[in-house]
DNA sequence: CCCCTTCGTTGGAACGTTCCAATTATTATG
DNA sequence: CATAATAATTGGAACGTTCCAACGAAGGGG
């Protein structure tokens, strides 16, 4: 019935040239007469036809194609700056194929194995968990990029993350501007980006003189992680709290909730990402806002700078994030327990 | 330096054989002596050979890849039921190559190219903006399962749904055993899955003898207009409200806490979709969930079948929505007003 | 001991493109 | 008008795989 689909040859013979000349044509060639190119054209599209990706990139050796890896389609901060990655790529004429690694090294190891087998030309690690080793491998193997996760350098992998201490001091500077000095810090646990907010707030804090309240309470970076952190850190009566991440810090505005304290009247909450979800009428959360598009944008850029000039040496971007106050932080009330 | 990747002719060499037996060999074949599937299987490993994937594609005439398209990578709906897809997808041995189309029917079609382009084998829709004209289009060239949309069948195409007639009755039956009688209906405007939503409450309305007190005002289904249409809404003096979606639905509990009411104390909100979102604490919110994961598990199993057996008629698969009771629907307050 | 079958293995064609060197058509130059 | 230069076009090789028909080597039956 429906005969297979033409190929570049079905197209030569309907516009009466050979394929090369198709071929030349179709990817925009200037040595191509204007009355072979029009016809080329009616006849491509007269025919429906669609160059096959495969034989093209097997043939020129490259398939235009650069792969990325996300950890976690659900969580917003990734497919924000996956947005940013795919404008980026689509400019410059690259597909980008998407796979996510569901939180597990092996899985995400496979996954990328996947991408290698379609001749991805260059890889973006929208953050991961890949143990260094494989890390190593996969960077040895192909151009890579990683967002969001700077811990671990490899010579020729260029790296683009948020400044997460500048991030860190930037709500603590906030906080203080607005009278309060208790102010706890819920970390997001044991990793890297964590760490980073968490050494912020240290600075910031004593910056300002107010070592002596500088508390950490380690959680996680989950709503429930947060709502339980806050719940402990509540015993230290404070009047603020900077959260690690947004949805951590709804957790914890409902913890404060629950504790019957209003929020900001009696404590004030500040989370940290700049999620779409933060700026919600109902949710409302004065936030540290990373530039998520502009994250993927970038990091885009340097893998296509790269694919250029292969050998140039490592570069670690930074980028700041900006103070989004809405409406759950406010000036600090001196007795919130009352 | 780096010499290109290893072929399966390097594979061959190194293990003794001829190219054909290492072929036949990785791909399982049973006709292959144990002692030479080992040698081979050795090599491979040992020079990390990794198939091309155009070149099998094209000597093969088949891709073992499905293409995904979304609507929309930001909301939570589509990310969850994409989940679903890929695991089963993942089980029979096919790759996925996903693409959204930011809610832009052209460059839904563009990217719809760009898979086609890949050779992908089947394509799964999960909602789509296309036109009808583009759609049979897409669906004459590859088999295709649309998700979420049932509003333009085409012979061969199958469609997975969730049942949203009725989802809008298990809303309103929710509503009625809790009391309530003035219930509003915030739609979420001109599309078939608003429609059928507040079909579902009319219909479950009339079940109740309620059909006076039976109202729907239309929105959309961003938090913006979920709030817009909960103020205009407020005016009825309704006890309930059931949302369309559960983004809309928080933007109604702002506009309602915002006018000075309470919620669930003065006026109940139930939204629909079961995003994982409003699970968080701080939302906890009341809604119809939608099997997201199943229904991308299960057209995902449609679209399988169909590879199979290209021919037979279409499946509309309906599946039925469960209600999640959480904290924004109560008591009906007979005084809300007061 | 020869023939037939079965098993394991092989070389070559094919897939649809790009790229290059070679060819032909056209225009410019003296 | 001949020739050189340039513009337009072409055929064939190559890319890395799968698939198929065909091959040699064992093994079994007569």
């Amino acid at each position: 019935m429906s005969a297979s689909r033409p190929t570049i040859l079905d197209v030569a013979s309907r516009a009466g040239v050979s394929k090369s000349l198709v071929s030349l044509a179709l990817s925009g060639s200037d040595k191509v007469s204007d009355a072979s190119r029009q016809r080329i054209e009616r006849a491509a599209q007269e025919l429906g036809y669609r160059p096959n990706a495969a034989a093209r990139s097997l043939a020129a050796k490259k398939s235009r194609t650069l792969g990325v890896l996300v950890l976690d389609l659900y969580n917003p901060v990734f497919a924000e700056s996956l947005d940013g990655v795919q404008t980026e790529v689509r400019q410059h004429g690259f597909t980008t194929m998407l796979v996510s690694g569901g939180d597990d090294p092996a899985l995400e190891r496979a996954e990328i194995d996947t991408l290698q087998q379609f001749q991805i030309e260059g890889l973006i690690l929208i953050s991961h968990r890949l143990t260094e080793e494989m890390l190593r491998e996969v960077a040895g193997e192909i151009p890579t990029v990683t967002v969001t996760r700077d811990d671990i350098a490899i010579p020729r992998m260029d790296m683009v993350c948020n400044d997460d201490v500048e991030g860190g001091r930037i709500a603590v500077d906030h906080l203080v501007s607005l009278g309060h000095r208790r102010i706890v810090c819920l970390s997001g646990g044991d990793n890297p980006v964590s760490h980073s907010r968490a050494q912020g707030y240290l600075e910031a804090m004593a910056a300002h003189g107010l070592s002596d309240h500088a508390q950490i309470v380690s959680g996680g970076l989950t709503d429930t992680a947060g709502y339980r952190a806050a719940k402990e850190a509540l015993e230290l009566s404070p009047t603020a709290f900077f959260v690690a991440n947004d949805i951590g810090a709804m957790g914890a505005i409902a913890a404060v909730e629950e504790a019957g304290f209003d929020v900001p009247g009696d404590i004030s909450v500040i989370g940290y990402d700049g999620i779409r979800l933060a700026g919600l009428r109902s949710v409302n959360l004065t936030t540290v806002a990373q530039p998520l598009a502009e994250l993927g944008r970038l990091a885009a850029t340097r893998l296509l700078e790269r694919l250029e000039k292969p050998a140039r040496p490592a570069h670690h971007d930074q980028v700041s994030s900006q103070l989004v106050v809405r409406g759950t932080t406010g000036p600090a009330n001196p007795s919130p327990t009352a």
